[in-house]
DNA sequence: GGCTTATACATCGAACTGCAAGGCATAGTC
DNA sequence: GACTATGCCTTGCAGTTCGATGTATAAGCC
């Protein structure tokens, strides 16, 4: 019998720090890289060679849309959350709010009233 | 110049939770693997084939001493937290939160006042 | 007696992440 | 003209976790 399975449990932050990055503003990957750094305060710094891949996969699976960009003879390729990326970010959300809801409660211990 | 590293990130959690149940009493594999399923109201469900793994790698890294007893014609192998049981503990459940609680604010938005 | 389930240990191969490193190109600075 | 910053990208490695499988005993059921 196939054991019931955690589906793959806490991997997938980069996925979901970029999903929620980009929901309201639209980024490019260099700038992403940036930002996740600051907003976690130089806790999490995730390097290009996550960002990256994490943006095509998001791209190729419809979450993502792509729009290219020329600035200062640099080109920019813009990102930005698709109705199904946002569906997609929602899932995530809540599945790694119950995860670590659940880590949460037994490291506080079974009760401390 | 080598990139500033998160240290495996947020792998490690079946090891945390081992740890954080074994604080206080001891217990045996196969109880762990229900422990922590009914812990976590069933949201967390770690087969053996990741928990024993696990047990044998802290009793060889020193964070756990093992005992063996038979009961009922079944041999168990109860495991204890050793002192550097318990420091590996307070470390990895510091780092557990400093980095949760980043995404958390990243998740929050950047300000909801 | 024969079947299935629960207890209890264990290992192995496959899959997937995430990481560091490196490569390519342009623009600005000293 | 060398170095840094910006901006894109890929590849190989290492470490986790997963699911399947194996062994053995005990207990329940028909």
């Amino acid at each position: 019998m196939p054991r019931a399975t955690n589906p793959n449990f806490l991997n997938g932050v980069p996925e979901l720090l970029v999903l929620r990055l980009l929901r309201g503003r639209e980024m490019y990957g260099y700038e992403l890289v940036q930002a996740i750094r600051e907003a976690t305060s130089e806790t999490i710094t995730l390097g290009e060679g996550v960002v990256y891949p994490v943006l095509h996969m998001l791209e190729r699976e419809g979450a993502l849309a792509s729009r290219r960009q020329a600035v200062a003879g640099r080109s920019r390729i813009y990102y930005r959350l698709t109705p199904q990326g946002e569906r997609r970010l929602n899932d995530i959300s809540q599945s790694w709010e119950r995860i670590t809801g659940a880590i949460r409660n037994v490291l506080e211990g079974p009760r401390h009233a």
